[in-house]
RNA sequence: GGCGGGAUAGCUCAGUUGGCUAGAGCACACGGUUCAUACCCGUGGUGUCGCUGGUUCAAAUCCAGUUCCCGCUACCA
């Protein structure tokens, strides 16, 4: 008989780094689920990889002097190191710089420009020369450059755009005809409401801006910009050609079962990928899980708690299967989840430790105790007592399957899991239940012990086979321990119990709280290098024109909060002899009341504008990191406020 | 500002179409047990079910209003 197909895939990494917990997260509950749907008989192809193009990584490469090749070449196998170490079962790795990809996206690119999807057209449309930027029509004050107040004519800066309105009808009718497309339910509403129903603006689909990316082959000063080279190695990794039939292999499995992705780019999963399929006539991903967060424990990631967690140093402590098991067990379906030392450790020893390692343990040493390690099925029930005990036992043991089979098909990992922990729950109970000691002693129940005993061994190996697709080395060592026909004379512990305080020791030792020292840059290689922050170069421009810019030192002497907005506060600075009343959208990391009294770096000549209908008349000027998070530029002495800065 | 979701035991949450003394897990306390990794099994308590009104014989559950939180989005000069 045919296996049914089953073809699924994570998000591609993207190489600028290390890949971080939450990337590890998604791998693993991939994983689970495609060990899953193979012991259901699927004939699964589970397909994850790298995003290798862009700018950021270009300048990456730069400063460690490096060629981009060479830099992803690294990250990549540091990535494919970490879903090993993992135990992920893909079945493909593809990389976004993979000759076969890279020819084909540049075939897509061609195609779809020549069937008009794809239109060359100007970036954001009006373009002021003197300020050389791009701005929209709703950008433009009184219709004119809303930095210098000039004419704006359209662009000369081209790039290539998709036209996303003409198939946004055809989505909007096939994610109401199908609600099983976007999981969680919930953020069908967000796509629908805040995108397709107001009306879908086109996308951008090429840069001229860095050379690290696939050349568009009739236009190579283009470089194909993000979403379509990344989104379609979902039909490139598995033979798809624009050209032509495509391989076999393509046929087979496209359309994609699941699309497994974190819930932040659940939007260009669910809206513009659906639309360059339709484009190419190619039939649409049954369903896409936007997965939710593995977060960090007790408030913001601050490296000076030492709170900062690594999945290979996770792995390290406590073993793979044990951080598989937390990071599936703990996360909710449609809540983001919490994971830290403390929680880990908790977790591990409730239940891996007690419940599970513990369990296994305790029968291995009786059934070697009672009967040297083997005992066959002697049906032995004295009274309706025992034999009720023994028929529920087999009972919840028997309807696990179906209820995980359930839970998966809902892709409720965690909850799936927890019902097979409860059939381990169950087995405990059993123990005692029979109490296996009493009956030891007395010569005659020695038929009922061994029934017991064996009732015992059965029941964890049914359950160590449905555990094997979340813990596989686990399920394995259970197997083996429990043997066949024979058990194993000493049992190996599984999961250690783990003290609390030893493990927080240890963290603290390998992370040393760090004082204050906000500015201390770099202080270690790794710190340092994930504090480097890239962003698109912008044109250069020249002593002219950069003094065209007044930037002056201000005074904040009032600030308050702008009523009708979420982000804004509204400043009276004081510059020289004037008060000058500026918006910010800095609510979100500074209060009115700490605004008063700092002293603060403003371009004081920008063209006043109206935000949220507030007047502003300048602006503020901040650092931003790449989290958002915004600190306001001030003077490392004190000055006057009006001093000019230059 | 727009749309959506949430507020239930110390913590994480479940509560289906309104109906019996409001639940589970963890943590805590007590009891039992000793095969086992001081483990396992059992028992138990605390809850103004965010707040205020309303509908109803009956509301955590429905309706209106209100406060706070979260998500997406817009504004973030």
């Amino acid at each position: 008989m045919e296996k049914k197909k089953f073809y699924m895939t994570t998000a591609i990494a993207y190489t600028s780094g290390k890949p971080h917990i939450g990337n590890t997260y998604e791998i693993v509950l991939a994983d689970a689920i495609a060990r899953y749907k193979r012991s259901q008989g699927y004939d699964v192809f589970f397909q994850t990889g790298t995003d290798e193009h862009g700018q950021k990584i270009e300048l990456k490469a730069q400063e460690a002097g490096i060629t981009p090749k060479e830099y992803v070449d690294n990250v990549a196998d540091q990535v494919k190191d970490i879903w090993n170490m993992m135990n992920s079962s893909h079945d493909k790795f593809i990389r976004t710089t993979d000759e076969d990809h890279e020819r084909q996206v540049q075939k897509i690119f061609k195609k779809l420009y020549e069937q008009g999807d794809i239109y060359k057209g100007s970036y954001e449309g009006l373009y002021c020369t003197p300020c050389e930027s791009f701005w929209t029509e709703s950008q433009l004050v009184d219709g004119k450059c809303p930095d210098c107040g000039r004419e704006v004519k359209p662009a000369k800066e081209e790039a290539y755009f998709f036209k996303m309105s003409k198939y946004a009808d055809r989505l909007i009718e096939h994610i109401n005809t199908h609600p099983e497309f976007i999981q969680p339910v919930s953020r069908k509403n967000e796509m629908m409401n805040n995108f397709l129903l107001p009306g879908l603006q086109d996308l951008c689909v090429s840069r001229t801006s860095f050379k690290w990316g696939i050349p568009v082959d009739f236009d190579d000063r283009h470089v194909v910009y993000v979403w379509l080279d990344a989104l379609t190695n979902y039909i490139t990794g598995i033979g798809y050609d624009a050209e032509g039939e495509g391989a076999e292999q393509f046929k087979k499995n496209w359309p994609a079962d699941l699309h497994l992705i974190g819930k932040d780019i659940i939007r260009f999963h669910t809206i513009y990928w659906p639309i360059f399929l339709m484009a190419l006539d190619l039939p649409l991903p049954k369903q896409i899980f936007g997965h939710p967060w593995l977060l960090q424990g007790d408030g913001k990631m601050s490296k000076s708690k030492g709170n900062v967690l690594y999945a290979d140093e996770l792995v390290d402590f406590f073993g793979v299967d044990a951080v598989r098991f937390f990071v599936l067990h703990e996360m909710p379906f449609d809540n983001d989840g919490v994971i830290s030392w403390e929680l880990l450790v908790e977790r591990i020893n409730s239940e891996l430790a007690n419940t599970l390692g513990n369990l296994v343990n305790r029968t291995i040493s009786m059934t070697n105790k009672y009967f040297g390690g083997t005992v066959t099925d002697k049906g032995a029930a004295f009274n309706d007592e025992d034999a009720a005990v023994d028929a529920d036992l087999k009972a919840v043991v028997e309807r696990t399957p179906q209820i995980v089979e359930k839970k998966m098909d809902e892709l409720r990992v965690a909850d799936a899991i927890t019902e097979i922990f409860n059939l381990f729950k169950r087995c405990n109970k059993y123990i005692d239940e029979t109490m296996p000691w009493a009956l030891a002693k007395e010569e005659e129940k020695k038929d009922r012990l061994e029934t017991v005993l064996y009732n015992l061994l059965e029941s964890i190996k049914f359950g160590a086979r449905q555990l094997a697709p979340f813990m596989p080395e686990t399920s394995e060592k259970i197997m083996t321990q429990l043997g066949d026909g024979k058990v194993t004379e000493k049992p190996e512990i599984l999961f250690a119990r783990l003290d609390m305080e030893e493990v927080l020791k240890k963290v603290e030792e390998l992370h040393p709280p760090v004082e204050e020292s906000e500015d201390a840059a770099g202080s270690d290689g790794e710190s340092g290098k994930d504090a480097v922050i890239d962003i698109e170069a912008k044109p250069e421009i020249t002593f002219e024109e950069f003094g065209t810019m007044q930037f002056q030192v201000g005074e904040i002497i009032a600030c308050e909060e702008v009523k009708k907005s979420r982000k804004l506060l509204c400043s009276q600075v004081k510059i020289g002899s004037q008060v000058k009343q500026i918006v910010s959208g800095i609510k979100a990391h500074y209060t009115a009341e700490e605004m008063v009294g700092k002293k603060v770096m403003v371009l004081v000549n920008l063209k006043p504008a109206k935000l949220a209908g507030v007047l502003s008349e300048g602006m503020l000027l901040c650092a931003e990191d790449e989290n958002g998070n915004l600190a306001l530029m001030t003077p490392e002495k004190e000055m006057p406020a009006g001093a000019v800065i230059c």
